[in-house]
DNA sequence: TTGTAAGCGTTATCAC
DNA sequence: GTGATAACGCTTACAA
């Protein structure tokens, strides 16, 4: 039961100010040219007695936290879940807490939980927003507030955002099936209206187009990111009479939904039609066939995305239209038949 | 650029004296009889000045800060991130917010990072340990400190847990094996010395011994929850002259591993030899054969933990020997022969 | 029904 | 070299 003590008590131990045992324990000794012995007595003391700073105190007085707020759509997507892991290790290295908060896709707890967050201190937010309306976002950056989007970025807006580059990468992967033969491309999407699924659908287009093929929107489906999506518009897909001869799925579930909707109708991948995947898993490799995918670099995404961040909260001049997309990689595996 | 403010700025602009702003604010109006118009006017105020309060003045005032420490090994395993989600919602719905803290799967790390969230004035913490040594939490425990261990607990210290029932969890799927008609069966293990571990192995020789089949230490193998690990025992097994009829993996990425292993070899799983594994994910149904696992209840473990350690926030009495183990469940798919 | 003032544990300013 | 003291923003006796 070793109790813990405050500055105040290990001063009246030591007979010393607590301005000196502050100085001390702030490594500020030689600044203030406390003498040797007074240092080591008071350092002794303070391990002795168990001396605990009170991080709420300081925080109080020097309006700054070492906290910074992490807001995620949902932690349990292993997308999300690799970013939070790659921010929290940046963070902890330069004195950073992670404060998480989940929003469960729903933007009315995003807004709740942003405001709880200010109300926490933070000295700074990293958002992956739900991704629809930005409003709310943009406000907090108006007020100055030291804040980083990821993954699902606003274009319009000058909030710094740190992405993949979506449409490149969805350009490769489209590029890919069609270098391989592929003519009817289907293209399974995510969340319609935002802007990392736009990107992808641009990028598929943009090479359908590069390529001369043509451009059908019955091609085009699909709402969300689940699996289910992946799973319903496969066999909508397939009950045309012209099914595609492959499928770019915009994330890995719906992939998995893909993957599973072709196994229910005995259709062979890559034999019966091609898939290739926005989003490497450590499973990708496992699946049947072992899956070629667009991979997206979250350790680089998330500790930029901190990096960012703090340059911000350090200097709040320099945190206008700064916007950086990383580029994705093709990891090439045999869900694609290689036709050519 | 809508600028906060704070109470004091509130009580000036009101002439009201801070006490009375402090009360409304906090719905202590009737309490206090303050009247219906000062109530108005103090909302109403608040609302149009953007009043904000300040939760760590607050916190150093009432020494609580509605905030609980969550510490796991690696957040970016799939079965961390879930636990962190259904933890995360739980605390939420309290009003409580997660500091979150990774060790890396390291001991030093955890250590540090226990004293940092001391520091920071959480109000409990619920830790994932490493799992080898257990010291420094119950150094915490001694200290009256409110702390709820999840999945890798330790039975000798009196310092509340929630995980699963390892050891029936194991047994089930043993017996499932060899109800099945599987004679041979290897254990490919994790962390030797954690509990978890122990468990499973305790249950797997159980149902060795109910069903008379011979131990064979050779059989065990095995030191971390890694891929490579089940990968290397994997091929390490097939190399004896009698290879076993199952394998039970102590995890799902020890049981990627040994796909990969059985891939290589052109071993056939079911028909080669069967497999079964702890925990289940998502991917589990989608690899070929899909796998079948005994799953593990996350959510129910993280809303429990919570639970269990919001009581001990508010009454440290009832924290001895509280321990919980959650049943699991076994999942049938087709990675076992049914050979009877 | 409202107000005054102390105190939570720090750090910074100014003084000696 | 060291120390008083104010201040950070809030809650809460105690007054009125």
């Amino acid at each position: 039961m070793s109790k813990s003590v405050n500055i105040k008590e290990l001063s009246k131990y030591l007979n010393l100010s607590v301005t000196t045992i502050s100085r001390v324990l702030n490594g500020k000794a030689k600044e203030y040219r406390i003498s040797e012995k007074t240092c080591e007595k008071v350092l002794k003391a303070a391990k002795e007695l168990n001396y605990i700073p009170n991080t709420l105190a300081r925080g109080l007085k020097l309006s700054k936290t070492d906290t910074i707020g992490l807001l995620v759509p949902n932690i349990s997507n292993p997308f999300f879940a690799d970013l939070s892991k790659s921010i929290e290790k940046e963070a902890s290295q330069k004195g950073y807490l992670i404060l998480l908060c989940d929003s469960d896709e729903n933007q009315q707890n995003e807004i709740k939980l942003l405001e709880t967050l200010k109300k926490r201190k933070v000295d700074g937010i990293i958002i992956a927003p739900v991704g629809l309306e930005s409003s709310h976002i943009q406000k907090l950056h108006r007020e100055n507030f030291p804040l980083v989007v990821i993954d699902r970025y606003f274009p319009d807006i000058n909030v710094p955002y740190v992405t993949s580059d979506n449409f490149q990468g969805a350009y490769n992967a489209v590029e890919y099936l069609i270098k391989h033969g592929h003519k009817k491309i289907a293209c399974i999407q995510g969340l319609p209206n935002s802007q990392p699924n736009k990107d992808r659908v641009r990028g598929y287009l943009e090479a359908l187009k590069t390529y001369n093929l043509p451009i059908e929107n019955s091609l085009i489906l699909g709402d969300s990111y689940s699996e289910e999506n992946g799973y319903i518009q496969t066999r909508l897909l397939f009950s045309f009479n012209s099914p595609p001869d492959a499928i770019f799925a915009l994330s890995n579930l719906i992939a998995l939904g893909v993957i599973k909707a072709a196994k229910e109708m005995n259709l062979n991948i890559p034999d019966d039609f091609s898939l290739i995947s926005f989003d490497e898993q450590p499973y990708s490799a496992f699946l049947t066939p072992s899956l070629t995918t667009i991979e997206q670099q979250r350790n680089e995404i998330g500790k930029l995305a901190v990096n960012i961040l703090l340059k911000f909260i350090q200097d709040s001049n320099i945190a206008n239209n700064v916007n950086v997309k990383i580029a994705t990689r093709l990891i090439e595996r045999n869900s694609v038949k290689l036709k050519k």
